[in-house]
DNA sequence: GTAGAAACGAGACAAATGTCCTCGCATCCG
DNA sequence: CGGATGCGAGGACATTTGTCTCGTTTCTAC
């Protein structure tokens, strides 16, 4: 778990192998079996989570139930719920695994203390929160301007990966359409061809 | 409009006057009448824009000539093109006054240079991005997750000036629906009382 | 390997939303 | 002051999307 990390975050950023083995000194490795949860509504998002191996999602469920995912987070990449993480508030997010999963996690106070004395990982979470801040916009864009079959199209073009692994109905959720949409989109591109 | 961006800053961060001083040296000034650009699509954002009077609208064309407005601001918050201006690339939105609004704007050295010798400046814009990151999350989730009579209700209750301010087509624009469906909404309401 | 669960597709119908059009009113500007 | 324009409303209809439900297939855990 560790060392997947350190491949990736050697390949991003420009760390020696002391700022290494600092980061895995505060690191925590976990893994999490398919349906198991890392964070459920209501607790305090304790952890900066690094996921090495695997597919978890991030969503929030309303009254009746329906579950509303923000983010699928796959190898090499990240979750947490910013707020709650931040804050120490209660989240309003449900973090659980896909897949069977690999990750690494940090708290607050150990990570805020990695950045501060690493100057190239410092800049590694700037360079992160930039293009997280993009992705954001285009999201948006996205859904307030594009068609079903639009959205749905763009998101098998920009994460193929996810697309293939994770279930209609999720990737349903994340577009915010029912299943029964997605499924239509998809048997009107077949006839298409 | 210096003044008014003065009277904002100082309530938000802790600036001393000879920090303020420092910021108005690189400020530039600019009125914009009703319908006047401030940024084409194609050209480069070269300015992070404070509007300290009226209301600016920030938007992407598609295809057919549609409008998808990103982003309503209005006095005391900012705008700018992210991408455009912190790559110099070319801008693929538009900015232009809904009313006829007063700016105040910075070049990207000129940030820069404010932001790493005024350490308040610093933890201002840093505290700004948290909580846009976290209305991005927020309106991605009403997006996929609301009818469009709630997220027209969201938007009239956090954003009451603006939607009191702002045409009626362009809120659809910005929730991602045709003018259309809001006239309903509203008729319905109206109905409903 | 097998039992149970999860995922998928689809039919029938209902509801929501979009498109195209016209109208009327207010406002703006020459 | 008068014509042009922007804006909101709404009728008529088409299209899209959602809901509910069922049956089949596929996956998964033991």
């Amino acid at each position: 778990m560790f060392p997947e990390f350190a491949t990736y975050i050697k390949a991003q950023a420009n760390l020696s192998d002391h700022d290494i083995e600092l980061i895995h000194s505060k690191a925590i490795e976990k893994k999490l079996r398919r349906k198991e949860f890392l964070l459920h509504q209501g607790e305090v998002c304790r952890y900066k989570i690094f996921i090495s191996k695997g597919l978890i999602r991030t969503y929030a469920t309303r009254e009746q139930g329906s579950e509303h995912i923000l983010r699928f987070s796959a190898e090499n990449s990240w979750t947490t719920d910013p707020e709650s993480f931040e804050f120490d508030t209660p989240s309003s997010l449900n973090i659980d695994a896909i897949e069977h999963s690999e990750l690494v996690l940090w708290t607050k106070d150990d990570l805020r203390y990695l950045i501060t004395n690493i100057p190239g990982l410092k800049t590694y979470f700037d360079k992160l929160m930039t293009s997280s801040g993009s992705l954001f916009r285009q999201r948006i864009l996205s859904n307030i301007s594009s068609t079903a079959e639009e959205k749905y199209e763009d998101f098998v073009k920009n994460y193929p990966e996810i697309s293939a692994r994770a279930p209609l109905h999720m990737v349903a959720s994340y577009l915010g359409v029912t299943r029964k949409t997605l499924t239509r989109i998809r048997h009107a591109q077949v006839k298409g061809k």
